[in-house]
Parts: structure tokens; C-alpha cells; sequence
DNA sequence: CCCTGATTCGC
DNA sequence: GCGAATCAGG
């Protein structure tokens, strides 16, 4: 379902675009997905766009690029720190995938969500996806990942389900 | 330990 | 051409 991820023109080009932006390799790589950082700072020099950060000094972030990432964190870190009304779990709004059964309510102990962006997305942080990822609010739990696992617990218990419980024991996975 | 880019070199 | 391994550094 995911192959053939390779150097292909588009791919190129938003790798040119978010090099030049200031992105780092591994930010890179996250975004294009299917290749290291390694593999982005391999192609970065092979296409002759090495060099970067360079020029008499260390010149670490582009500024631009900078801001877009201080945005992005000042977003997330809003997100953390809001007291997080925990009445909203109780009040939440409609899911954004149609709910065939009730699916009992995850009375889960979330407490604090901490929501990154792809930016912000190391190994350790919890990959479940939050939101609609065509949209600029599409976030990752982020919570600290079980050690080997791409999942914070909670999420994991979502994600690996025993078949034969998850047979009758069906509740949808809605993404939130 | 987290991260950064740079280089080498077998494939 | 590709990218893992490795290096050098913050």
C-alpha cells in the first residue's frame, strides 16, 4: 500500500522547497515519509544543494523557516498547557467518522493531551493521528510512546486489539 | 542523550 | 543513484 517511494519529481521538489526553507534532514524525511535523514541529506548533496547553513558563520535556521517552526511549537504548546477543560470529554462534539454503535465512551484518563504536529514528532512520541490530515489542524497525540511501540498506552490499547475480543468486542477507532 | 549536517563506500 | 554507517560537532 506504501510502495514505490522514491526520488520522484514532486518528491524532489518538496524536498528543494523545505531544504531551502531551512528544514532540517530529519524534518524532511518525517514529512516526505519512507526515507531517512540519512537518505535526505544523501540526495541534498547529490543534487548539489549541500552546503547549506554555510557561509562564513553557522547560520543554523533560516529565518523564516525559524518562525514558521516557533508558530508551530507556540500552537502546540498553547494546546498542552490549556487547562484542557477536562468537563469537554464529557461535552465532546460530534465525531468527525459515522458511529454505528454507542462505543463506550473511553472513560481513560487522559489528562493531558499533548498534540504535535509532524514538526514536533520524535521516536518517542505517540503517532496516532488526530484530526483530518489534510487539514492544517492535523496533529499527533504525541504522548510518550510504550518504548517500541509508535503508541502512548492508551492509544496502544486502541491500536492492538486481541482479534478474537476485537471480533465481538468492536469499538470504532474514531480518530480522536 | 538529544540533535545537526558531511562523508564514505558497498550496493 | 542510493542511503546506512560513520564521523564530527552542538
Amino acid at each position: 500500500m506504501e510502495a514505490g517511494l522514491s526520488w520522484t519529481d514532486d518528491r524532489v521538489a518538496l524536498l528543494r522547497r523545505l531544504w531551502e526553507d531551512g528544514q532540517s534532514a530529519s524534518k524532511i524525511a518525517a514529512q516526505l515519509g519512507g526515507v531517512t535523514r540519512n537518505a535526505v541529506i544523501g540526495k541534498v548533496h547529490r543534487l548539489g544543494l549541500g552546503g547549506r547553513a554555510r557561509g562564513g558563520e553557522e547560520a543554523q535556521v533560516a529565518p523564516q523557516a525559524a518562525k514558521a517552526v516557533e508558530i508551530e511549537t507556540a500552537i502546540a504548546v498553547v494546546e498542552t498547557q490549556a487547562p484542557e477543560p477536562v468537563a469537554i470529554l464529557s461535552h465532546r462534539p460530534a465525531p468527525v467518522f459515522p458511529t454505528p454503535a454507542p462505543a463506550a465512551p473511553e472513560p481513560v484518563a487522559l489528562s493531558v493531551s499533548q498534540r504535535v504536529t509532524i514538526m514536533d514528532l520524535r521516536e518517542s512520541m505517540c503517532r496516532w493521528p488526530l484530526g483530518d490530515p489534510t487539514t492544517p489542524e492535523f496533529r499527533f497525540c504525541g504522548a510518550r510512546s510504550i518504548t517500541g511501540l509508535p503508541y502512548c498506552t492508551h492509544h496502544a490499547e486502541i491500536a492492538y486489539q486481541p482479534a478474537a475480543e476485537r471480533k465481538r468486542d468492536r469499538r470504532v477507532a474514531s480518530f480522536r
